[in-house]
RNA sequence: GGCCCCUUCGUCUAAUGGUUAGGACACCGCCCUUUCACGGCGGCGAUACGGGUUCGAAUCCCGUAGGGGUCACCA
């Protein structure tokens, strides 16, 4: 049997890193087991849904370089939905409900107070006919839960958390339609994990309790429930899950110059026992991915550690793969010596105005006469071959100066700023006459 | 409050009753580089607490404390 996995987010908002989180995990789990991994819209609560955002989500998805297989829409479906209830209907296994979303916040509150679990109390099961009838004389009109068999404890084995065992009696019979007939998500989620024919459901362990709700409705449509898998939440660098991760959207990432990889890579194995280190694939990542390795405990997710990874993973970018994204005429040469020194590709820009722009950086009072010297010496040195150390063994000679008191002076009047790249790759692409001109430069 | 999950270096984790408690990231140091960074090498650093069980406990049991999730006519 061939993998299906799908990720299926509501387009009531962006994609952040705790979503993403999933979408990699099921689409490296698709690509290892060679299976198809799918992105379903879950967009049937349409007051929230906007259009915007599942243009968003598909732009995040190929940012990332996670292309689904497939894509459905649940508002497309809800023919499929209606019919999935009339077979639950005709079970005995649906029935109305009429209490207001104001009753039933009321029963919650008198349970909560008196210490007990706030389930639903199926007073809507003990009405009659004739209770329905002036119910409806009053003009209610029912909303439709799932009635869960409290015969059994509900039971699966999950792939991350192990075996797990629910009292149904513990879980409230879930509202699965509106008065006004629109869907709520539990049923629909069913209902198209069976139509796709998805075998694996990787999520967040913020869904365990609807999975023992959504086991029996499998089993009540007469299907096979899927594998699951519940993965442990991320928590802020604070240890809460704080405000500033919600705020982490992927605009948010890119704006820091997050490369796809260096994300991929971070949310991949972050929580795992996996070492979080720079790839130059999602290969690595593919081959390594095994739900054993994850843990169960809340990880704590840190941008600054995601920018360390991201600026490994800069220093090791082809030429071929930024070019694209590189200052117009920024050669191979100018990449390789800039590079390692780099926090992201855009920095890249800053520099390549070093290298080839102008700089005027006025040397200080003490440093006139190394750099004087340094002007005089341009014209003699050997620019085929290691100009910038045969400069600095003349200097060091002529000036007696060495170390930093001989560096950063240099550096300064050649390139305004106090460090960066290797000088020695550096200064063949400035070039004799500009970097003379930049030395007489400093002296003015 | 009920139910579920969790607690090992600062962080993510390994060690399925016997290990000098291992690795990765961070940090610190050294080397390289005639500065900074990059890179290479090394070092510091942990079993939440209290009771049991056992010859022996990070590992099993009980309790305490702490963290996360959930208990929606959100998904």
């Amino acid at each position: 049997m061939s993998v299906i996995t799908r990720f299926a987010p509501s387009p009531t908002g962006r994609l952040h890193v705790g979503n993403i989180r999933a979408a990699i995990h099921n689409w490296l789990f698709a690509r290892k087991n060679g299976g198809r991994f799918m992105l379903r819209i879950d967009d049937t609560d349409r007051a929230r849904s906007e259009e915007g955002f599942v243009e968003a989500i598909r732009a995040d998805l190929a940012w990332l370089g996670l292309s689904p297989d497939s894509e459905v829409r649940q508002s497309a479906r809800f023919a499929l939905y209606e019919a999935a209830l009339e077979r639950l209907h005709a079970a005995g296994r649906v029935y109305p409900a009429y209490e207001t979303a104001q009753e039933l916040e009321l029963k919650r509150k008198v349970a909560l107070g008196r210490g007990l679990p706030p389930v639903y109390d199926r007073a809507a099961l003990a009405l009659s006919d004739a209770d329905r009838e002036s119910l409806e004389a009053e003009g209610r009109s029912p909303h439709w839960r799932f009635k869960l068999d409290h015969g059994a404890p509900i039971t699966w084995d999950d792939l991350v958390r192990g075996p797990q065992r629910f009292d149904p009696a513990l879980l409230s019979d879930p509202v699965i339609r509106r008065e006004d007939g629109s869907w709520l998500y539990m049923l629909p989620s069913v209902v198209d994990d069976v139509d796709m024919g998805v075998t694996h459901v990787v999520r967040g362990e913020d869904h365990v309790a609807n999975t023992a709700v959504q086991v029996q409705m499998f089993a009540a449509l007469g299907a096979a429930s899927p594998a699951f898998a519940h993965e442990a939440l991320l928590v802020g660098a604070e240890g809460k899950l704080s405000k500033r991760m919600g705020s982490l959207d992927l605009d948010a990432l890119r704006a820091e110059g997050i490369e796809p990889l260096a994300l991929l890579a971070k949310l991949a194995r972050i929580g795992t026992s996996l070492a979080v280190e720079p790839v130059d694939s999602p290969e690595p990542l593919v081959a390594g991915f095994d739900f054993a390795t994850f843990g169960r405990a809340p990880a704590r997710f840190d941008v600054e550690e995601l920018k360390g990874l991201n600026a490994r993973i800069v220093h090791q970018l082809p030429y071929g793969s930024v070019a694209a994204r590189l200052p117009e005429g920024m050669s191979d040469a100018d990449w390789q010596a800039i590079r390692p020194n780099l926090k992201s590709v855009a920095e890249a820009a800053d520099w390549w105005a070093i290298l080839h722009g102008h700089v005027e950086a006025p040397a200080a009072p003490e440093d006139r006469d190394l750099i004087a010297a340094a002007a005089e010496a341009m014209e003699g040195l050997d620019w085929s071959g290691t100009p910038w150390a045969d400069l600095v063994a003349g200097l060091k000679a002529s000036t007696g100066r060495a170390g930093k008191a001989l560096f950063l002076p240099l550096r300064r009047a050649l390139t305004g700023r106090d460090s960066g790249p290797e000088m020695a790759a550096m200064l063949p692409l400035i070039g004799r006459d500009e970097a003379a001109s930049r030395l007489r430069a400093a002296l003015r």
